[in-house]
DNA sequence: CCTATAGATGGTAATTATTACCATATAATA
DNA sequence: TATTATATGGTAATAATTACCATCTATAGG
């Protein structure tokens, strides 16, 4: 738990006054798997949530918990941080470069930005990690998509 | 096949130069799976490429596409887009943020930096996508993972 | 060019992550 | 408090990946 109480607690109240507007239902589950969230900076798995909450509501569904975080997903409560998550995506071109992925079909296209090659990182992220290499990747959604909805 | 094929010929001739290099047998299989994403900027999974090599080699195994294209990877001579692809991974954070992810342990850490939240992308690149937001990901070791190693 | 063998492949089974289904339970509304 | 649309739990199905093992082959050495 790293995040702040007070934080987790207006994320909360949050997250049931944005339910109460969107219309659906405010049940102990989804609040125990949003809280799960809202308190740790860790990113975690549906499997990781399922684990946690287990502890403290023995009989909660991993069914739920899946369903729920799409349901969260889709009206924009939480995100996704890896949309690519689906199947493993190789490449052979290993000059850097930067994606943009299409978050409606997965689409993963290349594209090449100068001012995008030599990021100045902060020396206090630089410290935390041995840092290997970077991608910008841009979410958003490709012609085809497009011209689909 | 969009890529231009004297640049494939040439990835491929430099594919088996360094595999000799580094030790690994050359066989029709791995050079099939090479050629294959050396031909694409689709970043296409194991899947992917398994059913296109099925159309000119039956018989080659699902099994050897998944075991090659790890091979190719620890090699260095592939490269995985999305080293999250394990699990989807949630975010309860919906403020604009950046992430580091340790390749060994997939731990993936927050970080924020003035420098990364307007980035400026070209019209070329704005023009192809409807832009949703960009994250700018940080591959590197962490702390823990490099005490163990 | 042949031979031996370490390393690679193919096929199948096991594992892990995710989704589908359906009977039951419950939050929210009147 | 009763009604009902929605959500949950449990189990089964599917998809992606990995493990295993018997067989095959690229390659180094004669």
């Amino acid at each position: 738990m790293r995040v702040d109480n007070a934080i987790v607690e207006k994320r909360v109240n949050d997250f049931i006054k944005r339910s109460k507007e969107l219309g659906i239902k405010i049940t102990p589950q989804r609040v125990a798997i949003y809280r799960e969230l809202a308190n740790t900076d860790e990113h975690p798995s549906a499997e990781a949530i399922y684990k946690k909450i287990k502890n403290y509501y023995p009989n909660i569904s991993l069914t739920t918990i899946y369903r729920t975080l799409e349901t969260f997903e889709k009206l924009g409560l939480v995100s996704v941080v890896n949309i690519l998550y689906n199947a493993a995506r190789y490449d052979a071109n290993l000059e850097p470069h930067h994606h943009m992925v299409c978050v409606e079909c997965k689409k993963v296209e290349d594209f090449y930005d100068e001012s995008l090659s030599k990021l100045d990182f902060s020396q206090k992220t630089l410290s935390r990690y041995k840092v290997l290499g970077y991608t910008v990747q841009l979410n958003g959604i490709c012609k085809d998509c497009q011209s689909k909805s």
